[in-house]
DNA sequence: CGGGAACTTGATCTCGGTCAATATTGGTGG
DNA sequence: CCACCAATATTGACCGAGATCAAGTTCCCG
């Protein structure tokens, strides 16, 4: 690990997600506190050191809704769906988190609000709930990251509110690509075609469509030649403007 | 203005949406850290003496979306919609504040992310963004007051992108109704029938659904005597285990 | 290779969208 | 206070995007 000292990207607690951008400093009430400065490398020992690594094979749940909470994990590797399962089985995958995000809040009386499933092989750092909230307290600059983090899935939900209630299918599926491709950029580099890591049923419980609805689209797009489908996972963009066109939410 | 000390609910900040009621203060990192505590009356008066009173009439805008941010408003009466407009002429409502709740942010660079609609007269305390921001930065009661609402909103926001993505479109008016009759309690006491303020075509654009599906399904609740339409605007529960029950949604 | 899971494609159905009349209703002025 | 009118809601008829049902096909993984 570098020395020095670490911006809380580091923490990917304010990692920029989608085109919008990263937020200006600005608008984070902790800037103006001027509690926005990084993290010394001793305090990022002690956090460290209070987590344990753990691992979870693909399709294994890192935890389900109304379990109680005992860990919050910092995703180190992988790719994990967040979501919500009616009674009568149908399911909203209401979040998609990735290398550097926080998983495990918000809580509901204690207990986990969304399932948390792997969608690849992951790692993640653990932090016993209780212990994790109370360093959260005496390290001030990471409550901000806390926030900030809550406000950008917070920027989301909203956009996604927006993509399943107005846009045709063709247009949600283009939209998810679009999402897909940016929140794997940073650890893809941007190299095509990119492995999605979602089968066609998954990306249609968060699109709220179904899976042959979704394997249409792709089709439709693939025919249009937007983009082009490698093996049955992964995707190229051929055409991104007309991609972000017909995705029309920002 | 009652003397002593004023919780965090004074400011509407961490009011309760919904029936999920309000989350343990322990799960919020600013209770570890003890600066949960009430505001007091001077930081109070401070906090107002800073803002002035703003006026809206029915219909009118607070602010639209990528306008600069001047200012913040906390409602002190009304309701507002909070909505994001395409290209075409889609429209999402997002989100529904009333008396309580803190209108324009988050942000983004600077400018509104969405637009605020006054649904009925409204009235509201402004903050000029910086003062504002400066003010959250020097008491961290308000900064956890602030982290708390936006998670709220946040678990909010994901419920909706369950309801519109999963409901069938009489599970989500009824969803909005009992949303409505939650979020109307505190100012209404309960009081039925209650004026929803939200014209079909409104309620329409927050469920990603048409006017007409809206009415055909109030009408379709009101044959199956599980409400009663009384004038335009305004609904009775008749039975709200029923509602519930077609509701599907927490 | 072989088998099973996931995907694609086709045929048909259905819910909700679209288009088009009415019917209410609440606000306004006589 | 009532009559009128514009705005909003309701209801009906029809249509179509996407859901459902049903084969096939591809692809991965052992």
């Amino acid at each position: 690990m570098k020395s020095g000292r670490i911006g809380l990207n580091a923490w990917g607690l304010s990692q920029a997600h989608g085109g919008a951008g990263k937020l200006p400093c600005d608008s984070c009430p902790g800037r103006s506190l001027g509690i926005c400065r990084p993290l010394e490398d001793q305090r990022l020992a002690h956090l460290l050191a209070m987590g344990g690594q753990r691992h979870w094979a693909k399709r294994e749940f890192l935890y389900r809704s109304d379990d109680p909470v005992q860990a919050l994990y910092k995703i180190t590797k992988g790719v994990v769906a967040e979501s919500r399962v009616l009674d009568d089985g149908r399911r909203q995958i209401v979040g998609i988190r990735t290398v550097g995000a926080l998983c495990g809040y918000p809580d509901h009386g204690g207990r986990y609000l969304f399932s948390a499933e792997a969608l690849t092989e992951v790692e993640a750092c653990s932090f016993e709930r209780t212990r994790f909230n109370a360093f959260v307290g005496r390290h001030i600059d990471l409550a901000c990251a806390l926030a900030e983090d809550t406000s950008e899935r917070l920027v989301r939900a909203t956009e996604n509110m927006t993509v399943i209630g107005q846009l045709r299918s063709m247009e949600r599926v283009a939209h998810f690509l679009i999402e897909i491709f940016e929140l794997y950029a940073t650890q893809n580099a941007g190299a095509q075609p990119l492995a999605l890591h979602f089968t066609r049923h998954e990306i249609a419980d968060y699109l709220g469509l179904t899976l042959e609805t979704v394997s249409r689209s792709f089709s439709k797009l693939r025919d249009l030649e937007v983009i082009a489908l490698v093996g049955v996972d992964s995707v190229a963009i051929l055409n991104e403007k007309r991609l972000t066109d017909i995705a029309k939410v920002s």
